[in-house]
DNA sequence: CGTTCTTTTGACTTCAATCAATGAGAGTGG
DNA sequence: CCACTCTCATTGATTGAAGTCAAAAGAACG
């Protein structure tokens, strides 16, 4: 049966041991679905938050401005992030999370959240393990971001994507959804969308990698990942 | 009466509520207090820890080297700091901590730091809170890197410590001591040696910060966090 | 089909990296 | 106390990667 937080479940499946009784009192959470359209915001910067989110299908970005609206987004949640999870600590977000592409989450209030988890210390630490990984996520990025080629960069992004949705069962093979725009990928990179439309000929005239109208597919994943200097580790997978 | 972890309550206290039983069981925490000097590791990547350790006194950075051999400084970490403490449910790092100057640090071993957290369910959520400032710091400097030019990241780089350094009560006055070489302020900027001193140079020629032999002195505050667009929000301090 | 968004291309510019050398200062040892 | 060696800071000259500008060509959508 095919419930809304499956793609929870087999999230944090993904990067621990997830026992039967975490998985009742998880899908015991009351939630509230809701769908939203490309470019909605899910949570806006500056807002204080009640409860979180928990991505059912679809893409969410989570992004921050400067002053003269430069964009940097800073990571992409497909289904099974909880990318606002922080905010059970950290109230006020000082982020904006809006859809990539139309995208359904359920909303977890906070309240719902904290008894469960002290009902459950064990999924605390789980869920802690989770906003960890979260982090150590941005740690690449920032040395991909400062140091990287746009080249690496890019093949970098399409590693971890590849890496992450296939960790949760989404996908099962070299050719796969990633609906975002070139724009979308140069505010992720740094790089400008000229920039990032040529980097993306060079990785598929060198037979690497194909990205069109938000398909992608990896022809050669040992020479992709090895142009992304791709380490897996950083994502700490369960299985590893 | 002055004790190694004083420095880490200080630290504790000013991101979050920290009632008197937790700083009792925060001293009775047993430690290992030991020296390092610059260039030592007090933690290496790859690395699987049984302890994490607590910044007493001198500065940590953190890194990850690219397989040029280029590196990224990710963060420091002054006195106060728990900086491997996702180690605690991440067991394997993916980051190096390196003392950036002369460095006294107490290491904690994990099972007495769990076993106080069982304990005490509200410290587990100051140490989680703890994390999340943490990865907040890495969005903003992500963001930073991503878009900023190198005069508003070395502004801002300079505003985060006075700020962090202020909040703790390591410092009161725009001089304070910050051993790092323009080397260090490189790396962790993503610009090169020879930039990050130009950089440096427009800064004090216009007034704003002088940095000179690990002394640094902010010369013009609100016209510095102006040009580094500098809002404190993301360090989540308690007091705000 | 016209409108809008996205991708692609070419020409030009610029910011910042690299290269190369020099200074300045701290520490060491003869 | 003076060479000697380091590391760190500074400067100038040159190069190159990536940004900007501008426009055209496709796609997507009502």
């Amino acid at each position: 049966m095919q419930e809304p937080l499956d793609v929870l479940i087999a999230k944090l499946a993904s990067i621990g041991r997830l026992l039967p009784e975490y998985e009742t009192a998880i899908r015991q959470l009351p939630i509230r679905v809701s769908q939203l359209d490309r470019g909605d915001d899910a949570v806006m910067e500056g807002q204080i938050m009640g409860h979180c989110c928990v991505v059912i299908e679809g893409l969410l970005q989570r992004h921050k401005h400067m002053q003269d609206g430069s964009r940097q987004i800073l990571s992409f949640h497909p289904a099974g992030d909880i990318p606002d999870l922080q905010s059970l600590h950290l109230r006020k977000v000082d982020y904006t999370l809006s859809a990539t592409t139309p995208t359904t989450i359920a909303t977890i209030r906070h309240s719902d959240m904290q008894a469960m988890l002290r009902k459950h210390p064990g999924l605390t630490d789980l869920f802690w393990r989770d906003t960890l990984v979260d982090a150590a996520k941005f740690l690449t990025w920032m040395m991909l971001i400062g140091q990287a080629s746009a080249e690496a960069r890019m093949a970098h992004l399409f590693c971890e994507m590849f890496m992450r949705l296939k960790s949760v069962g989404t996908i099962d093979s070299f050719e796969f959804p990633f609906k975002v725009t070139q724009s979308d990928l140069a505010d992720a990179l740094g790089m400008s969308i000229v920039h990032a439309n040529r980097t993306l000929q060079e990785l598929r005239s060198a037979g690497l990698l194909i990205f069109a109208s938000g398909q992608a597919e990896i022809l050669d994943w040992p020479r992709l990942s090895e142009l992304g200097q791709f380490d897996p580790a950083y994502l700490h997978l369960a299985d590893e």
